[in-house]
DNA sequence: TGTTGTTAATTGAACGCTCAATTAATAACG
DNA sequence: CGTTATTAATTGAGCGTTCAATTAACAACA
């Protein structure tokens, strides 16, 4: 177990502030000031530790990634589950508290819209997306013949991240957020009952 | 029949600037210089015509909704369709060649996370997802159970929504835009097929 | 039709502001 | 007392806005 250096704590710390600063203010609206400034630190710190602003906007993403993924690990590792528990699982952990949080979405959406003409961000979100359509193939192969796997596997990502990003956006996301989760696992129990050998 | 005004041709022209600069540049490295050079004007003239740069953005952002509007419109108004039909329409719609653009989905993406902290554009993008809900609902509960419909208006928005964002960040969106039409259409009519009155 | 007066459209340089980055000074720590 | 951590002050590039000056379009009139 590594001991956390100062350097990993200060670390931390703004990225944590860097969320909280987008969640008050926007990406648009967020400067090495507004960062420090909730942080408790001077501005310098940010290119001491990151190297300037935009190093630390990257570490940001990179631990919301880090995070989903892991979510999903400390809810299958070493558990036996049937392939449809794992699959609620799969839901649940693109639905955590943090993924919901405000400071989340508007990271994500702005993550996206960088992505696009930054290929270094661009490798990382296909990443990211490759690895929740490869997780629900691995399950959904174990309950269905191969083509209807596949199919199940792309409209389930679909599902989950357009119920993800209607209810980000809604005006009630709170109670969106936990129908879409619902929904989701709705959908994955309809698409195994039709598809199913019986 | 109203003639175009002076006024008139200049607005589309900026706009359309725009959204070649949020092409090139991106969002955020999209200024007053960038769109005016394209347009071939002086920098002036956005505020002339916009009352400043951010006006014109917001402009950009409604006449990209105008055009989702129009296009399901120009598809469906004096027509005679059978239900399933519609619901083609409907997902065409979303995915006509401006919609499928990089300057349209980088102009989306940047929008979302806009809307967040701006309750104007927040209002104008709840009334865009509403519509596409409405438009699928109106056409299931000809279809189907009231019930079945809700759940199948749901569901079908967030993968016509999951699919769009996924093919609009994917590595290869042209051919992932086609598939994500054929998926959707599929979708549909599985829905019908599994939960329809036989 | 040619001239003049009037309005509309457009330019682009100047201005002031914001903010990321840098630097030098200071504090904490072993 | 030397090294690392942190601050606070400073810099300068980049940006949007403003507005006085210029040009183009049009109207009035003889």
């Amino acid at each position: 177990m590594p001991r956390p250096t100062v350097k990993n704590v200060r670390q931390q710390q703004l990225i944590d502030a860097t969320l909280m600063s987008i969640e008050r203010h926007g990406l648009q609206n967020t400067t090495i000031n507004t960062i420090s400034g909730l942080a408790g630190m001077s501005s310098g710190i940010i290119s001491h530790y990151f190297g300037g602003k935009q190093g630390l906007i990257e570490a940001t993403q990179k631990f919301l990634l880090e995070e989903l993924k892991q979510a999903l690990l400390t809810r299958t590792s070493g558990k036996t589950l049937t392939p449809i528990d794992r699959l609620s699982m799969i839901v649940e952990a693109n639905f955590t508290e943090l993924q919901r949080s405000t400071a989340a979405t508007k990271t994500w959406l702005s993550f996206w819209s960088q992505a696009m003409h930054d290929p270094g961000l661009a490798r990382l979100q296909n990443i990211n997306s490759q690895r929740l359509y490869s997780n629900l193939l691995f399950s959904f192969k174990q309950l269905l013949p191969n083509a209807a796997a596949v199919s199940a596997a792309k409209q389930t990502a679909a599902v989950i991240d357009g119920f993800w990003l209607r209810s980000a956006l809604s005006a009630t996301p709170i109670e969106d957020f936990k129908q879409a989760q619902i929904l989701s696992k709705a959908f994955i129990k309809a698409v195994i009952v039709h598809n199913g050998v019986e």
